[in-house]
DNA sequence: ACTCTGCGTAGAGGA
């Protein structure tokens, strides 16, 4: 039994007397969300009302196995026992973060804004963990000491730490987990074969039923995390640190308590859906099914010197969980959500943390002092201008509002009716299971027949595989290696030949693969935040001058001439070498901005400078990267992962596993680095200085995302187009969807330099976007970019294509209409118009398709094998001599896609020598741009 | 109402 709402009312607590003596309750009203109507009570008992100090009218609160109970004709519901409330349960709180908040709330806060900073205790702990996984795989400890070690190469070094020194200390660690694995084998019960012929031979996971790192996601108390270890049903966490006592510290209990919770979720869920149970008729809540005990493995109690320690130096160390300590679990944890809610700063007063002995008492008292924040500790230092903590706020509410859309993001991985799956376009579901194969250290690889249904998953993405339910079933996170079509020699693993969409997926563990969502990740929101804190509250005062219009940017004359032929592009590199604080270089499409930025990048290499190279998306950086390539220059090092590194660009990725010494040393010495945003934000760039950060396609990045890189620099220079297609954020105000680049463009002109000649579409093609959204200024290179024409091409006839196609620029109103949002008969139309231009002689990789919705792409694709379809905004960046965009609305043009017209600008400069707009006439000429483009088109 | 890329996933410890 649940209930859920929204709160209209909480009452005061209040004492009363009961039968059972003196008693709090506190009353909350709720509206049900789905229509019921009447506000019902529900009263708080005990412990439940401290939720009365945070709950507020407005937040979403779910009741879960209240009391019933009639009173006048009215029914009343009660939370007590094995009842929760759980506080705004869409909020997906971090069992890392009740942990945190247990020891201080604040220390929750502290946490968000600075992440990413490299310590030793960190990296040999989470080596430990993982030599911790591969014993429970049933590897050798050597083997595992020495592979773990490898693959936190470039940390290592970076901390100026040897590998045999780090496999010392992590030989300890390793020692007592595998006495301790053995110990627990020959005293199992049902270890009998082992005990029973004497030997001492090692642990074998296999004779009892362990599990590692269990990913637990939690609909009903809105947590998720990842337990270390699930031994028979109850939580194992591994902690490398040292604990003389007899009990595990409070924290690390609420934290196995948290997964213990979850896992009884799971459990209470897999009894219900079992018939067993149904015959049995009382179904288990997630309280009653959770372990009763949880084990804190500290590791390092095995190494400490007996003679000067003393207590309790066991290693494991056992505690009962019971409903009181689960129930402070989601207590807990609704007080996060609650501030969550209101994005409210914690100060440290709501808990009883004695700051004296806190290890981020620094810290705390920094960001207090700098951020004028009330805390516990105090402040220290001097607050940044008030106009800095207004621009702090507003980002950082911004970045939670982000967070926020990720964790609905997550509610989707628990919508199971058909009606919700139909569109649902973060999930492919109903997968046809076609083998398994294990993989070299440890990894399998899945297999799985689609049913072509179109989805956002694509390759290289980061998902959750699972059997069919990825909340409670067996799930595993994945990699998708490909989605495609089969070829037609592949076959399951009954060796029968499989047909259709072939779907590929690498994991941890083997599953039978029904379904894969997308996992929905918070990454990107720690490291904005990130950014945001090292740039506002670490930088020099004199660095932020710039960026709140303090000063005006300050450049040195410079006379050398770095490009004959363009007077604006050597202009632009003039300036970025002479400037002292920051330049900023607009290039419309074609203009050569990523030439510019590789001649720029030279010219400040040549001065001795020592360069970041960053862009929001990994095809940027390697597409910047081809230029300097084809500019001789090849002195780079590429920091990514292997799945986002272009084949071609592997050369120069840097292997962060290998010799700590290596790594670190090839990182430290390159003199350009390139690596996206994101990965700027990250410990190892973090670890870095640049005398000068260069950001291309500057305008799809939102502020704090342009500053995780230009902070690691002491000058900047940004290089992009705000009249393509802006930062893709969930929030709708401008605070994120605006980016550095156009703030700092509008506010100081004269620190740019917009690129004007384009070498890319015949003057016809390239005239409305000049127009609309170049102020007429953008023209074309030469007269032989003006003059181009399809028939350039070889063996090109423009005889042979219909008249309506011979011009440069022509316009097809197939009279479709729109089905959702895809418009197939316009597909037909743009499939006809694609023939007409292959019958012509132009080869399939000349020509692109272009649609704004990912259903008419899908579309497309079907009716267009070999030719490029995609979105608009995957568009963005490439070209094609022949583009043809299908607009598919019809009648009225509503929807806020079509909104945003730097859309079009896009769409229309793909084009080299033929673009062909196919779209319905009267829904495009409703609005007055739509309309001029379709008077200029015909 | 749409568009969608990132990131070793989250958690790793100090006393």
């Amino acid at each position: 039994m649940q209930l859920r709402g929204v709160v209209v009312g909480v009452e005061e607590p209040k004492t009363v007397s009961t039968q059972y003596g003196e008693s709090d309750l506190c009353e909350v009203t709720l509206r049900p969300e789905r229509g019921a109507g009447e506000p019902t009570t529900v009263t708080l008992w005990g412990k439940w009302t401290e939720t009365a100090d945070y709950l507020e009218a407005g937040m979403e609160l779910a009741v879960y196995d209240p009391d019933e109970r009639q009173y006048r004709g009215e029914t009343q519901y009660s939370v007590g026992g094995d009842s929760a409330i759980v506080v705004e349960p869409d909020f997906l709180v971090d069992v890392t973060d009740v942990r945190a908040w247990v020891q201080c709330p604040r220390m929750y806060y502290l946490r968000k804004l600075d992440g990413a900073d490299l310590a030793y205790p960190l990296v040999k702990g989470t080596v430990v963990h993982e030599v911790f996984g591969d014993l429970l795989r049933g590897r050798d400890v050597e083997t595992a000491i020495d592979e773990q070690i490898e693959q936190a190469g470039l940390d290592i070094g970076l901390l100026g730490r040897e590998a045999d020194e780090v496999a010392g200390d992590v030989r300890d660690h390793a020692k007592a987990i595998e006495g301790w694995l053995n110990q627990g084998t020959l005293t199992d019960s049902d270890g009998a074969a082992t005990a029973a012929d004497g030997s001492d031979r090692d642990f074998s996971p296999a004779e009892s039923d362990w599990r590692s790192e269990m990913t637990l996601i939690s609909e009903r108390f809105g947590m998720k995390g990842r337990a270390d270890a699930v031994r028979r049903g109850t939580p194992v966490e591994l902690k490398t640190g040292k604990n003389t006592k007899r009990e595990p510290r409070f924290q690390d209990k609420i934290q196995a308590t948290a997964y213990a919770l979850m896992l009884g979720e799971r459990a209470a869920n897999s009894l219900a859906a079992s018939d067993v149970m149904a015959s049995d008729g009382g179904a288990q809540s997630p309280l009653e099914a959770a372990p009763d005990t949880g084990t804190l493995l500290y590791t390092k109690n095995a190494a400490v010197d007996r003679n000067e320690e003393s207590g309790d130096l066991s290693p494991a160390k056992e505690f009962s969980i019971g409903s009181g300590l689960l129930q402070y679990v989601i207590r807990t944890r609704n007080e996060i959500a609650a501030m969550e809610y209101d994005t409210g700063v914690p100060t440290g007063y709501e808990a009883n943390a004695k700051c004296e002995y806190c290890f981020e008492q620094d810290t705390c008292m920094a960001v207090s002092g700098r951020l004028d924040q009330e805390s516990k500790a105090g402040q220290v230092g001097v607050a940044i201008p008030e106009d800095e903590r207004e621009y702090f706020e507003r980002f950082y509410d911004a970045i939670e509002a982000e967070r926020r859309a990720v964790h609905r993001e997550y509610a989707k991985l628990w919508e199971q009716t058909p009606e919700e799956r139909a569109d649902d376009d973060r999930a492919l579901v109903d997968l046809e299971p076609a083998g398994r194969a294990e993989l070299d250290g440890g990894r399998w690889e899945l297999r799985a027949k689609g049913t072509g249904a179109v989805s956002k998953i694509r390759e290289g993405n980061l998902v959750l595989a699972s059997d069919g339910d990825p909340v409670t079933g067996d799930a595993e996170l994945a990699r998708v290696e490909r989605i495609g079509e089969a070829r037609s020699t592949s076959e399951n693993a009954n060796g029968e030949a499989v047909s259709g969409e072939e779907i590929v997926v690498t994991a941890d563990e083997p599953l039978d693969l029904r379904r894969l969502d997308v996992y929905p990740s918070e990454l990107t929101t720690d490291r904005l935040q990130n950014a945001l804190h090292d740039a506002l509250l670490t930088q020099a005062p004199e660095r932020k001058d710039v960026l709140f219009g303090r000063r005006d940017p300050e450049f040195s004359a410079v006379e050398e001439t770095f490009i004959d032929n363009n007077p604006a592009q050597d202009e632009a590199v003039r300036l970025a070498v002479g400037a002292e604080d920051f330049a900023l270089v607009h290039g419309p499409p074609g203009t050569g901005k990523t030439y510019t930025l590789a001649r720029m990048l030279r010219a400040l290499v040549e001065r001795g400078d020592r360069i970041l190279l960053s862009a929001f998306t990994n095809r940027a950086v390697d597409n910047a990267i081809e230029a300097l390539e084809e500019q001789g220059f090849t002195d780079i090092v590429r920091v990514g992962t292997e799945s986002g590194v272009r084949e071609d660009m592997q050369k120069y990725r840097l292997e962060q596993s290998g010799d700590p010494g290596e790594c670190a040393g090839t990182l430290r010495n390159a003199q350009v680095v390139a690596a996206t945003t994101a990965t700027c934000g990250g410990t190892a760039l973090q670890s870095q200085s640049f005398d000068v950060a260069v950001v291309d396609e500057a305008g799809q990045l939102t502020e704090p995302g342009t500053l995780a890189a230009t902070t690691l620099a002491d000058r900047f220079v940004l290089v992009g187009d705000h009249q393509q297609l802006p930062p893709v954020v969930q929030s709708e105000d401008e605070t994120l969807s605006r980016s550095l680049f156009q703030r700092l463009i509008e506010a100081s002109p004269e620190a740019g330099v917009m690129l004007d000649r384009q070498y890319r579409m015949a003057q016809h093609i390239q005239a409305f976007a000049s127009r609309e959204f170049y102020d007429g200024q953008l023209r074309p290179a030469t007269g032989e970019v003006a003059a181009q024409r399809i028939d350039d091409l070889p063996g090109v006839s423009l005889d042979a294509l219909p008249a309506n196609l011979r011009d440069r620029v022509a316009f097809v109103d197939p009279d479709g209409s729109q089905v959702g949002n895809t418009n197939p008969r316009e597909a037909d139309a743009v499939a006809e118009v694609v023939a007409a231009y292959r019958g012509a002689g132009v080869p399939a990789d000349d020509i692109g398709v272009i649609a704004p919705f990912r259903a008419q792409v899908a579309e497309l694709d079907r009716r267009l094998p070999d030719v490029a379809v995609d979105t608009v905004d995957r568009f963005q960046g490439s070209s094609k001599e022949v583009i043809v965009v299908s607009f598919v609305a019809t009648g009225s043009l509503d929807g806020p896609i079509f909104e945003d017209y730097r859309r079009i600008n896009v769409a229309l400069t793909r084009a080299k020598k033929s673009l062909v707009l196919v779209g319905d006439e009267a829904a495009l000429s409703a609005d007055d741009v739509y309309r001029r483009m379709v008077e200029w088109a015909r």
